[in-house]
DNA sequence: GTCGCTGCAAAGTCTTTGCAGAGAG
DNA sequence: CTCTCTGCAAAGACTTTGCAGCGAC
């Protein structure tokens, strides 16, 4: 199994980058930087995780009480990171929308249906084949996203 | 292109079959078979489209409405459905909500992101190659979706 | 007949919006 | 200083639930 990687320690991106990015965004339509937007921002940087609104919202608390960042400015600061693509949103099933940074480097998703834990993994076959299926169905491809629905490791173990 | 394949019209299931699936699963589970749940099963069966909620329910009223059936009855008639795998719900950026009948031959998503129309499609290759990798990282895959996001082949007509 | 099902409307969730004061540029 | 942002709370959108009568078995 040569080529499947799952880990992305190495990001693509450093965060000063794409701090540096965001200002930039934000300075091309006359949008303000806020302490909140970049708490939103970095939190999500500093997140192995995938986050609902809520999940991001609970964990910008604990790190910066003394900010009292609403709810709404997380809602409104990640619909419009979505919208520069900076993060993308996925959601499974029932669980609802979940975020990520969209600077990372590109991968997949493997979805544990027991323990919902989202492992990612990218395959270099599998990328180049969506390219030319969307070339041969006359598709002009800007993204892709693709899941793996099943039982983790782990899960297959205590389920025992 | 050998074997990519976006023609379903031959269904894997048909529609006695699949009605006489639903009438076991829910005698199993000392469930009544009424005509309501026949409609939606029967609807969702004669769509070639990917239903919200709302737009089943609102099909439904324009083809039976002597029986005015209500959204309620849709909502929880899906969750019956799908908690039986007999349908699939998708969810693809902010449009919500999607379901389709499980029961058609497996196939992934290409989704125009200008008109939102959905191309189903099959390819071999990368199907082989999800359980490969599946299996590589010792997870017991159940179930997986792709879905390629771009613009159409029409789209880019009418854009240009 | 019994007991689950249905439509309705009310109650929940989750997300967005209006507003007045705070703060970036 | 101006004009956008923010938090709050209220409003919306979407989904689920409680209930009393209806209907499958």
């Amino acid at each position: 199994m040569s080529n499947i990687t799952t880990d992305f320690n190495d990001r693509t991106v450093e965060y000063e980058q794409l701090l540096s990015d965001f200002k930039v965004l934000l300075k091309k339509n006359t949008l303000k930087f806020t302490i909140q937007r970049e708490v939103v921002l970095e939190t999500l940087y500093n997140s192995d995780e995938h986050l609902t609104p809520e999940s991001l919202h609970r964990l910008i608390q604990e790190k910066f009480p003394e900010l009292s960042t609403g709810i709404a400015t997380v809602y409104r600061t990640l619909a419009l990171l979505e919208e520069s693509d900076m993060v993308t949103s996925l959601s499974f099933g029932a669980q609802g929308k979940k975020y990520e940074l969209g600077a990372k480097m590109h991968h997949d998703h493997m979805i544990c249906t027991v323990c919902g834990e989202i492992t990612e993994f990218v395959d270099e076959e599998i990328e180049e084949r969506q390219h030319s299926i969307a070339s041969a169905l006359d598709f002009k491809m800007s993204d892709h996203s693709m899941q793996i629905y099943g039982i983790c490791a782990n899960c297959q173990k205590t389920t025992k």
